[in-house]
DNA sequence: GCTCATTTGTTCGTATGTATC
DNA sequence: TGATACATACGAACAAATGAG
């Protein structure tokens, strides 16, 4: 049990709560990925014991954790680490339809390639390393009913994730990035932050696309970050809304 | 004190906890308007008196609401009705960057006018009213640093807005229209929903940007929701993004 | 500037109920 | 069934912030 440290750890006369000085114990761990996505953490009692401080104080810290996303409880079985914390919604990227009471479209993914490419500016410096880092670069269409909806243009630092290349493709069909990217990596998404603009496609995204490039598209740029607030992905996606638009909620 | 009711509301025997009884009591007057955005609500002591729970209850119930985003608690002072809900962040519509590293620019809001319309579909199914039900259209311009960057057209229901039209326009200038409309008419924003998508801009959306027409803008469609899901404005904004692009953040 | 009543914040602990395996 | 683990409810004591006087 990782947790099971001296006491002394915690003090009642600090500046901060001993429920919060607890807190970060744990959630030091997890950033540390000493507690991996999926494994249980020390019980109550464990706590209460191993820290010496009451029952309440133990809960009052696993429940914010719990409020804000790192942990979640089952009644009987025990406390475990959530993994991806962003709300599952808003990582499913791109949500399209065509009105606010409209049905939602299912998107299939095809992966077009995988390679190594070297680093440049600006991606490089939004991934915070340095401008020498080669990256891996991973072309993908996202398809609604057969044609083509979304182009995207993934960028991720060879140095994180060796041998990404050799990931079966039909991998990359099967399920989001971000899950293959937690469930092969242990790297799981916090946060991402997106820019959103509207644009012409060049003749890359137009052909991907199958639009003409005169037509206008949304285009994206994505920056996700796993803890520590560390980037490990950057994307540009372009995306059709001739009927379809995209759609967010907050 | 809307609270104070005979404790046989609450009933340890129910399938739902006694925290959560409590919960609904102070949630359900705040959304029929009983308990107003900034009022206090009664004190752990009285509401341990009303109830005859005791005060650990209490203060679960109450710091659930917290965490949920209702009430907020000043130690020392009291327990207040938050009234808008919606993160602060997201409420500001529209964010200009032209990189994820780069300045967030201030947007200076000048309102063109208001004016009473018939209603229209589809304004009118989103607004879940009457087809015949007519609607305040008010127009804006958002400038970053003197030039437009936005233009935003609003759709209220005038049943639900009487008087809109003689509010000072000046006062559209000074704050977020959601900050007015939760003072003046007490309807606090709990959520919107967007539609996101790229296109050229009409004459007048071209015009009010001072861009060319065959420049792409970015089209947003916004439905504000206040509570019970209750929507009370539409609205369609023309944004420019030659070289800044919206920013929005998950 | 100080005191005091009020109100929330933190910490303690016990007892019992419920879900899991 | 029993052991384990979390959930609910109870309540006491003290600390810290606020505002009135």
């Amino acid at each position: 049990m990782s947790q099971i440290r001296h006491s002394a750890k915690l003090r009642a006369s600090a500046p901060v709560p001993i429920y919060y000085q607890l807190q970060e114990l744990i959630l030091k761990d997890i950033e540390n990925g000493i507690l991996l996505p999926g494994a249980m953490i020390p019980t109550e009692q464990q706590l209460v014991r191993s820290y010496g401080v009451s029952i309440g104080t133990v809960k009052k810290a696993i429940l914010n954790l719990v409020h804000q996303g790192y942990l979640y409880r089952i009644q009987g079985k025990g406390t475990f680490v959530t993994g991806t914390t962003l709300r599952r919604e808003s990582l499913r990227y791109y949500r399209l339809l065509d009105n606010f009471d409209g049905q939602e479209c299912n998107l299939s993914v095809k992966p077009i390639g995988i390679r190594k490419v070297p680093g440049f500016v600006p991606a490089n410096r939004f991934l915070e390393i340095r401008a020498d880092q080669p990256l891996f670069e991973l072309k993908r269409v996202f398809l609604m009913d057969e044609t083509p909806a979304v182009f995207s243009i993934s960028y991720l630092p060879q140095s994180l994730f060796k041998k990404l290349s050799d990931y079966p493709s039909v991998e990359f069909e099967k399920k989001p990035l971000y899950a293959a990217i937690e469930e092969k990596y242990g790297i799981p998404t916090i946060r991402n932050r997106e820019l959103i603009g509207a644009c012409l496609p060049d003749t890359e995204a137009a052909r991907a696309l199958g639009v003409p490039k005169s037509q206008p598209v949304l285009y994206l740029e994505m920056l996700a970050f796993t803890y520590r607030n560390r980037p490990y992905e950057y994307r540009r996606a372009y995306c059709i809304t001739n009927a379809k638009k995209v759609f967010r909620e907050y």
